[in-house]
DNA sequence: CGGGAGGCTGAGAGCGCTCCCGGCGAACGG
DNA sequence: CCGTTCGCCGGGAGCGCTCTCAGCCTCCCG
């Protein structure tokens, strides 16, 4: 690519005059080309090359009303947001596809609840064409800022507050089959011979967690409550509510954490207490997380979610909505992709 | 806030109307309002009030030529990029840092090789007016990029191939004071009476490796090349160069790890070898990474650095370079922060 | 009381692009 | 050979904002 010219960038009325046509014969062929004589295109676009001509997007965006861009909110205050990587790998997924679709990809973290005024003032003022939000937790302020402000939004796992349709449209997520995925792990756990089946859940203000639990409960109806521990998805969390199940029901046999980084804290606490995992108690994890399951000691047993796969999803439902012609009102389909459990060491 | 009004969004000629002023004074007073005479003052405040106007960011970008956005890259093709707590930390601090200062974070994977065309283009476009970097490889295209298109950046971690200035100008860069936290960790070791010191160093096309192990050798000056060995900042890596330095050197009385999840799978292996830390084995690693460090078992001595800071730190220098008068060509100079021993229980 | 200075305000140009629409030439049918 | 259609191109308006500059009005000083 030739070197910045000194002075201003060159601008299409630049390239036009290069290339003895109009500027919006250049326009034209900017965007595609369709509809001009060959060797006109051919001229305009060597005049491109020479000059280093780029589109300038503030001007672009202010005729066509689109902005290329698309706001990704992260509204985990914790440290979780990306050590967790759960969100990592969503957010490669969705970078993959939006790239893939020249769009670009703006980072909205929200530290406290008084961002939320910053962040409703950021999609009213047109900076993107939509955005994409994760994990809400019930009483989320973003649903109702994206309706007022008549955003676009795909979420990333089920919302709260909507089984359904909520009241003006239903929203648009898209999910892992949590509970699906729960059931069966519990059901291998069974029939692995299994008969005490303790159950850490993540923090029960998240769809994800709720889901998990209701699957262990699916399979075991008559579940005892004092086999289930509420964690709040790290480590730390995991081993708490590991040593308080030990407490309350040490005859328990098989665990099934509601996600990897709790199966590895509920692993050193029973090796801790010198149970052999899975001899004396068989464990299960959830996300099949990099870096974590696989390498854990002995290997997780888990259920993995195609992650990555759904940060994609996201993005493509989104896209949809965003081509689609203005008077189309139309709420895209939410989507809940499947699970499956992966046989390892610790069960 | 107002509902979104029906067609389209109120433009700073209806709130001058409302308010009875002329578009300029409106303007004004949106742009913070001096010189104007605060009845008119507040009269268009009303009616912006009134009108639910936000300023259309496109047409303003187009005329001052600032877009009010940072890009955020990162070409970092493994999975690392997020999962390890290191980014997410130092991203935590830039988006801190923008949000005050009214800037927004664009975030641009670079996913393989290719990518850096459409880095280029990205650049070059003027979607952003300056650009944050993380931890180049010494063959990588992304200074020479920046340069290119004359877009001010500031990279997270000293670059490669330029030790001082470079040809054109210095790099800016914020970086922890990696040599002397290497230096510090490996002088307690000598004080707690350590001799035969192993050293797993991060992968040396990386500066904070490299930085890490001259800290090491600074210390160390007869130091046993047998002794060192190369990790890849992750835990199995870490595990893989523990296992091969205890081959090497049974004798073995300590061991730094340039960074905490080494460190780690370094603590795996020499649980499994049945070699107890700290008793035989000192063990001292590198990020007092959080979920990491301080939850390891025994909890890791670590030299910590404050990710967060430098995080602030390269934005805060991008935006003092950007804010400069266009005329002013100096480089911003770049900062080495400081770094701290924690001691805990693994020495 | 006249003149100059200085503070406010408004008119208007213009940022770089897209897209509507009118015109023009070629092609085709009668 | 003329009228009509159709494909292609250029002129020009306009997206919503900022900012310069000229003009006005007030105030102060001589």
């Amino acid at each position: 690519m030739p070197e910045q010219l000194p002075g201003h960038r060159p601008t299409l009325e630049a390239v036009a005059e290069r290339a003895g046509v109009s500027r919006a014969t250049a326009s034209r062929v900017v965007n595609g080309g369709d509809g001009v004589r060959a060797h006109l295109v051919e001229k305009v676009r060597e005049a491109v090359l020479e000059l280093g001509y780029v589109p300038n997007p503030a001007a672009r965006t202010l005729v066509t009303r689109r902005t290329g861009a698309v706001a990704v909110i992260i509204a985990e205050p914790e440290i979780r947001i990306f050590s967790d990587p759960f969100f990592s790998r969503q957010i490669r997924g969705i970078s993959k596809e939006l790239t893939a679709h020249d769009t670009q990809l703006v980072l909205l973290l929200v530290e406290d609840r008084g961002d939320y005024d910053r962040i409703e003032r950021y999609l009213a003022g047109g900076h993107v064409d939509g955005a994409l939000a994760f994990s809400l937790h019930t009483d989320d302020p973003l649903p109702a800022i994206t309706r007022r402000v008549g955003m676009p939004t795909v979420y990333g796992g089920r919302p709260g507050w909507t089984a359904g349709s909520g009241e003006h449209g239903g929203i648009a997520y898209v999910d892992a089959d949590n509970r699906g995925g729960a059931r069966e792990a519990v059901r291998h756990l069974l029939d692995r011979g299994r008969r005490r089946i303790a159950h850490i859940a993540g923090p029960l203000d998240q769809t994800s967690a709720v889901d998990r639990l209701d699957g262990y409960r699916d399979v075991l109806l008559d579940a005892d409550p004092a086999l289930i521990a509420e964690g709040d998805f790290t480590a730390t969390g995991g081993a708490e509510a590991m040593a308080a199940l030990l407490e309350r029901c040490p005859d328990l046999d098989a665990v099934f954490a509601a996600n990897d980084l709790m199966a590895t804290g509920a692993l050193r606490v029973l090796r801790e207490r010198g149970l052999a995992v899975p001899a004396d108690v068989a464990l299960v994890g959830f996300d099949d997380a990099e870096l974590v399951a696989e390498t854990a000691d002995p290997p997780l047993t888990t259920v993995r979610q195609d992650i990555e796969g759904m940060g994609r999803l996201m993005a493509q439902l989104l896209l949809r909505t965003l081509n689609r012609e203005q008077g189309d009102r139309a709420v895209p389909a939410s989507v809940v992709t499947p699970t499956a459990l992966v046989r390892r060491g610790s069960s």
